[in-house]
DNA sequence: AGTACGTCCTGATCGC
DNA sequence: TGCGATCAGGACGTAC
């Protein structure tokens, strides 16, 4: 379940473990349909040769420009961990993916149920698609949110994990930030007040930063192999739990279009 | 357009 | 103890 923070995570592993710079000399995909463009000869054709020229990030996608202008793009999909090892050291279990550099290390696209996925595209929306805002970024602010939750008339947890309203939000961090927030997972998006849309602003961006910061700690801690273990969140996610917010709740679990749900029915109370 | 649901995948867990 | 059934969910495709 690699989320904003987890991917983030992510980028600035390979950032510190030195991916910048590093040249590409062979990719072995071992799951085809990993390869989403170009076809998957194309792919191992073309990858080869370039440079890396920095690691970015958008929603949940990796972003690695490469010096022939072509940009690699990964995404983890739910089980998706990368590491860069010397090549002869040896693997992970569930590698599914491979790419060797000419220094000798090898980057593993470890992937246990094959969600993650490839691309390499001239321009990264090919791989993206319309994305929201970078929760973490200027651009998300009330108004840009009170925006794109108008005239809505799903749950707001829905909306949360779409990313062309919000990026990089998944089930976690909407659970999570729905919960510091005291919002019920199932409210209409149309129904927040403005307040309340300023509340989930906020604790969406407390959610992700109280985790980076985790991951931040984590990475040091372990270098140069940092566990693939998610960061402690807010919310209990069991059944019956007692809620660590509010005291007296206990946690609810439910469904919100196909997704596992929890919320505290006294800190989330289902009308405002 | 907005909403809802099925599909892809397989390791882990559950129930009999 | 063993084995089949169920669960987990990110993003996309399809249907209404």
């Amino acid at each position: 379940m690699p989320e904003l923070p987890e991917v983030e995570n992510t980028r600035r592993y390979l950032v510190e473990i030195g991916l910048p710079g590093k040249t590409i000399a062979l990719a072995t995909i071992g799951w085809a349909n990993t390869v989403k463009h170009p076809s998957l000869e194309d792919f191992v054709l073309d990858l080869p040769g370039g440079t890396i020229q920095k690691v970015a990030r958008r929603g949940k996608y990796l972003l690695a420009p490469l010096d022939t202008g072509q940009t690699w793009v990964l995404h983890l999909g739910m089980t998706g961990g990368l590491r860069i090892h010397p090549r002869t050291q040896p693997p992970p279990a569930m590698v599914r993916h491979t790419v060797d550099f000419t220094d000798g290390t090898q980057l593993r696209f470890i992937d246990p149920r094959k969600f993650g996925h490839l691309w390499l595209v001239d321009d990264p929306a090919q791989a993206t698609g319309k994305m929201g805002p970078e929760p973490l970024s200027e651009d998300f602010n009330d108004a840009a949110l009170a925006l794109v939750l108008s005239n809505r008339t799903a749950p707001i947890k829905a909306l949360l994990l779409e990313q062309h309203i919000i990026a990089g939000l998944g089930n976690l961090y909407a659970d999570d930030a729905l919960y510091r927030a005291g919002i019920h997972p199932e409210r209409p998006a149309s129904g927040l007040s403005p307040e309340e849309i300023s509340r989930l602003r906020n604790s969406i961006v407390q959610a992700l930063e109280h985790s980076l910061s985790q991951y931040d700690q984590s990475r040091r801690d372990h270098w140069p192999d940092p566990p693939f273990g998610l960061s402690p969140w807010l919310i209990p996610r069991s059944p019956d739990a007692p809620c660590v917010r509010c005291g007296s709740g206990t946690m609810e679990q439910v469904k919100v279009r196909a997704r596992t749900t929890f919320y505290c029915p006294v800190c989330q109370p289902p009308t405002p």
